[in-house]
DNA sequence: CCGATAACGATGCGATCGCATTGAAACCTG
DNA sequence: CAGGTTTCAATGCGATCGCATCGTTATCGG
């Protein structure tokens, strides 16, 4: 047997390179050459790691997406709301690093539209997240699953669409939380007919 | 004085050409001779006309929020929440041809993240965007102006999220415009600590 | 201690890239 | 019809690309 060598720890250290080039230059910047420079290492060892370019672009949304999961399943035991919570506000760009991260992930958003290995990947991603928040407003809110679901989907839509607006500077982060925080705490009445047609108050 | 041709028309047909490229391949896909080929003219017709490639792309994302605009300002005269209702619901890609043009909308929201040009000129559409919403919702709902804004920037972080969703295949254009029309049609209360602590109905 | 093997670093190749250059049509003005 | 100017096709160049290949080094079971 010959050397041994932490294989996910290196996959880790040239995948974050990739990270970087991504939010920096967008995918267009990502290069054998340019990841592994960023990465500190040679470029034989990204090759030896991925084989291919379309590769390692994969493994890089695959890695996101497994962390994001990661952190999100340590708020087992809390309560609904709070996990509810977690999923809308997580990808708000608080802090620098979140930042990163939500710039590669929505410059893998725009990837999918014409790579079906990414496409696929996000749609999975996307479809665990309503089931999450689905399970989260049921039991905090006693609502049936359709219902449900139908919230689901919008609350998380109203936070992809802050957040490409706090991404292109257009509001702050405190301003797109606040404004997820009062749509999840007004807890409106389910869609139908009779709610969309219920005389303005 | 030389050959008259028209320039707009030549220009146009060679951005169409772009937006096929962005649409099928990314902006990645787009090089001077990839457009030149797509479009039907020879590459040295496109140097002549946008003289580099990231004139070119620029031009893209410029052309396509002036017919966006040219759109939405046919639709003058009409009651405000129609107008609203144009805003919010002309990106959802109900048509092939609307897909297509939202998906080089997307395209260029995460070039927006690494390129300066790009990112002003989607933060200056956005601007206009809620701007106008903003003043619909104010005539429709009589609203004070910070309270319509808010409500603005709601609804349109709200067609957002849905666009996408529908764009990576997770909902259909029927349904996004269907949770879209009853987010607008409820006209729930205005967002502050009052409606925020307000106790469930 | 030794050979098998994983882990690379280095290098080469053909393709493609953006862009500059060149020169020839095509057309209008005088 | 002569001359000037725009339009644009063709070509060349240096840089970069993904990927294949090759050779070396380091390690560990036998």
């Amino acid at each position: 047997m010959p050397r041994a060598v932490d294989h996910e720890q290196r996959r880790f250290e040239i995948v974050a390179g990739l990270w970087q080039i991504v939010a920096e230059q967008g995918i267009e910047g990502v290069s054998l050459r340019t990841v592994a420079a960023r990465a500190g290492v040679s470029m034989g060892r990204v090759q030896h790691y991925f084989g291919t370019k379309d590769a390692l672009v994969v493994a890089g949304i695959d890695l996101l997406i497994k962390r994001a999961v990661i952190e999100y399943e340590a708020t087992e035991g809390r309560p609904p709301r709070d996990r509810l919570l977690h999923i809308l506000l997580q990808q708000i760009p608080a802090t620098d690093a979140g930042r990163i991260g939500v710039t590669v992930w929505y410059a893998y958003v725009a990837k999918a539209m014409t790579h079906a290995a990414v496409r696929q990947i996000l749609a999975e991603a996307t479809r665990v997240g309503v089931e999450e928040c689905t399970r989260h407003i049921q039991e905090a809110d006693h609502l049936d699953e359709a219902e449900a679901r139908a919230r689901a989907i919008e609350l998380l839509a109203l936070s992809d669409g802050l957040t490409l607006r706090v991404l292109i500077g257009d509001i702050t982060a405190a301003e797109a939380e606040a404004s997820i925080r009062s749509t999840v705490t007004r807890r409106e009445p389910a869609i139908g007919p009779a709610a969309a047609y219920a005389p303005r108050v």
